[in-house]
DNA sequence: ATCTTTGTTAACCATTTGGTTAATCCAAAA
DNA sequence: TTTTGGATTAACCAAATGGTTAACAAAGAT
């Protein structure tokens, strides 16, 4: 691995679980196990160096969601799609939704930064949809921004708020992820329930 | 207004909206229009004055949320008056749950602090009742817990997670709240239509 | 072989930051 | 009127922190 990606990865944990202005610049060198000088050689500032990081990760997520948000399939099935491979993605990298939220909270430099994104996540093709199938009569009538808000809700919340939810239902480690592996099917089966026009 | 209440209005002020490790003795002190040796004149230190913040802010949360969770009414109607009063709450403290989720996330030391106040959010008894509610058929089946994170990412995700929601879904400060207001109905319809149970 | 570019290090620097101190102010008690 | 105690201030301090520099190593290019 090269030095370069070393300091990637060490700033990545590093900052993930500090958030920028908690995260050391000598943290980082030590975590990658080099000269904090290198950090600055390749890396120039640390806000470059956050940026950097930052973007990576919300490109790692922002794709899925687009593939998911703009394919062809029904909104019932991108509800399921979403929230499966949502969670399944999480779960691989636990902090990243508690970083992004965190950072979007704090940095509005990057809020901005990251809005302008190529692949940024962009629900107005989903939402226009939804209005469609409530025509339709396939969904109640709903307000579609809201749904947005309970998918997104039920999905993101849990790991943004790990620390909370831990701590308020006493959750170890253990519990806590497979309380989230249930969660994957249980969200979608809650949203779906809740929306469903059963009129005939 | 006393002194001591100014330092404490202003280092309420600025570590909701900068964090434990984004805040400055300084800019406080300046907040407060005071001088900064008198911070530590009544609170000797900045992790002293953020846990009396920090406990102060869970101490507005708590009682609320237990009073509702604990009371003798019925499943539904208890989700209906959370959601409503939670929201009523948090909207004249927007950057209460960005700052209580983030500060669990990056202080454990305060989590343990917190779990242990008096009036802490305790969910046992609702719980139990959301089993028995199940036995009697009023509620489909459904795990506990998740009931309860439903709930609770609905009503305080879109708050803790403002700056994404508002960059995601491109809303003015105006379009939030609003939307936040809908939101109060909204949740406890959703929920409500999701589980309740009903065969006849 | 030597020159040049890139990578690497230790020592250093300026600024920021949390925290302290000694002097002063001021009001109430004696 | 003097004393005493808390409140307040400006100046100061040591440590931490982001960032720089100058020297050096390694490896390709000429």
């Amino acid at each position: 691995m090269s030095t370069e990606e070393k300091i990637f990865e060490a700033a990545f944990k590093v900052f993930q679980r500090k958030g920028f202005s908690g995260a050391r610049m000598q943290e980082i060198a030590d975590e990658a196990e080099i000269n904090k000088a290198m950090l600055h050689y390749f890396f120039r500032s640390k806000e470059k160096l956050f940026e950097a990081v930052f973007l990576n990760a919300f490109g790692k997520l922002a794709p899925q969601i687009n593939l998911i948000f703009n394919s062809e399939d029904s909104v019932f099935v991108k509800i399921e799609k979403f929230t499966q491979s949502y969670i399944n993605f999480v779960l691989e990298y636990p902090f990243l939704p508690q970083f992004i939220v965190q950072e979007m909270n704090n940095n509005s430099e990057f809020v901005s930064k990251f809005l302008n994104v190529e692949n940024r996540p962009n629900p107005i093709k989903l939402i226009t949809q939804i209005e469609k199938e409530i025509e339709l009569g396939i969904i109640k009538p709903i307000n579609p921004k809201q749904l947005l808000l309970d998918i997104f809700s039920m999905t993101i919340f849990s790991f943004a708020a790990q620390g909370l939810v831990k701590g308020m239902l006493q959750l170890t480690e253990e519990e806590f992820k497979s309380l989230m592996i249930e969660r994957k099917k249980h969200i979608s089966n809650h949203i779906i329930m809740a929306i469903k026009n059963d009129e005939v």
